[in-house]
RNA sequence: GGGCAGGUACUCAAGCGGUCAACGAGGGCAGACUGUAAAUCUGCUGGCAUAGCCUUCGGAGGUUCAAAUCCUUCCCUGCCCA
């Protein structure tokens, strides 16, 4: 028989940055059976496989995961792979692609790939929902959407929204958070995990898990994690993000890079330092005894640590020091040769052969807003030439480094 | 099924026969200032060619010397009526 932490105990460890536990009673309820019986709770978390990269928003609530995993409870990834094959038949989302099943296996897998970075996928369960729902018969899902009204759907604040204010709403999104809620009741989870953003759908499972005459789950909900331009929750497709496997240099440029805002709750939801840690370099930046950026170095070392190592996380900083603040080249820059007959060539040619920029035009105005230097020295103008008989090293905006030579 | 209002570049949103590659705002990119922060200021934000040309304003046709702007038709969205 297993064995767990007290019931208090635990309580703590799943509070711990949590927004929502809710209801808090029924977890108890649960918690002190599991402890009676040693079965441990089944945690579940649903993952949208149409999105297969995992960043440091994804990592807080699978960090929570792991510390159920710690503490002696079974994780249940669900893979929608049902509803991402559906996709979204208006085809006014892009989020939302249709997949084919081989498509949404291979995010899968990828997305677990990422996962096992935070999770001890040993104790983790990957399931995939057409497992389930692809066998429903269309009298049964007429028989689910029966157990739930428009009115309490149009509880969801965005479908309030875009009804208001007339726009589309197509029926199979209805079904999405009631399919999402029959995922729960496949699995038989006690308790399911979701950003803040999720607290409507997790709420939908417990409703249907009574209407299927079955326990409701508890629900818990984790902050959203503002992206690096510190205003929008962080996504892929907003650009914004800091994915887990990103290498530790652009991992720490891009935390460099977040608002002096967020420096704390990155601290909080991103480095899980000590709440104590956090109200100290809050306490620090706020009356002016801590300099952001010292606060912000130290934070950017703590998150490329934790995936990548210590070493790494110092090697990050001082390729950092050297690039911004010493003004001086990468440590490594990625080498390409470009064919041409002579190694006479115009910049604008040499950017755009080298995909740096994605168009002549484009290359135009990044020489003429002064973004480009060649070895360090700035291109004056867009009729430059440029000699590559020998590599040359090639810098457009802030970022991109490539050394170039002519292939002949 | 009927009536009405709409569908414009990443988003919002002007334009209602030529001066429209298409006002403006947001976003984005670049530069200055900095701490790769914020705020601020500047430039850019369809493609090729440096005059000019080509492809864009839901789709397809048409009228016209000339259409995002007019007509026909189709598709899509919202509202009202049934």
């Amino acid at each position: 028989m297993k064995t767990f932490p007290s019931v208090q105990e635990q309580l703590a460890v799943i509070r711990q940055n949590a927004v929502d536990l809710l209801p808090e009673d029924d977890l108890v309820k649960k918690l002190e059976r599991s402890l009676a019986t040693g079965k441990p709770l089944v945690a579940k978390l649903g993952l949208d496989p149409s999105r297969p990269d995992i960043h440091l928003g994804h990592a807080v609530v699978l960090n929570k995961l792991r510390q159920f995993q710690d503490l002696g409870h079974t994780v249940v990834l669900i893979v929608g792979d049902f509803t991402a094959m559906i996709g979204d038949p208006t085809g006014k989302s892009k989020t939302r692609p249709a997949l084919t099943l081989e498509e949404t296996r291979e995010n899968g897998s990828t997305y677990v790939e990422q996962a096992s970075r935070i999770l001890d996928m040993s104790k983790t369960s990957v399931r995939y929902n057409s497992e389930w729902l692809n066998s429903l018969s269309f009298q049964e899902v007429i028989a689910l959407s029966a157990k739930y009204t428009v009115a309490q759907l149009l509880e969801r604040d965005d479908f309030t929204k875009r009804y208001r204010g007339g726009e589309p709403i197509s029926v199979h999104e209805f079904l999405y958070p009631l399919s999402q809620a029959y995922d729960s009741v496949a699995i038989k989870s006690d308790i399911e995990l979701g950003g803040t953003d999720q607290k409507f759908n997790l709420l939908v499972g417990r409703e249907i898990m009574r209407a299927y005459h079955m326990e409701p789950q508890c629900i818990l909900t984790m902050p959203i994690l503002e992206g690096t331009d510190g205003v929008e929750k962080m996504s892929k497709s907003l650009g914004n993000y800091i994915g887990l496997t990103e290498s530790p240099k652009d991992m720490f440029g891009k935390t460099m890079s977040i608002p002096d805002a967020q420096i704390a709750r990155y601290l909080q939801y991103a480095a899980y330092a000590a709440p104590s840690e956090v109200v100290a370099v809050q306490q620090g930046l706020t009356d002016g005894s801590m300099h952001p950026r010292h606060a912000k170095v130290d934070l950017a070392k703590r998150i490329v640590a934790r995936y990548h190592g210590q070493d790494a996380a110092d090697g990050a900083f001082a390729e950092f020091e050297r690039i911004f603040v010493n003004k001086d080249l990468p440590d490594e820059i990625p080498e390409t040769t470009i064919a041409s007959d002579t190694p006479q060539m115009l910049v604008v040619d040499v950017l755009v052969a080298t995909s740096l920029v994605a168009s002549k035009g484009e290359a135009r105005r990044l020489i003429q807003g002064g973004g480009v230097k060649i070895d360090g020295v700035k291109v004056a103008d867009i009729a430059d030439t440029v000699d590559l008989s020998t590599p040359r090293v090639l810098r457009a905006g802030k970022l991109k480094f490539l050394k170039v030579s002519v292939a002949t």
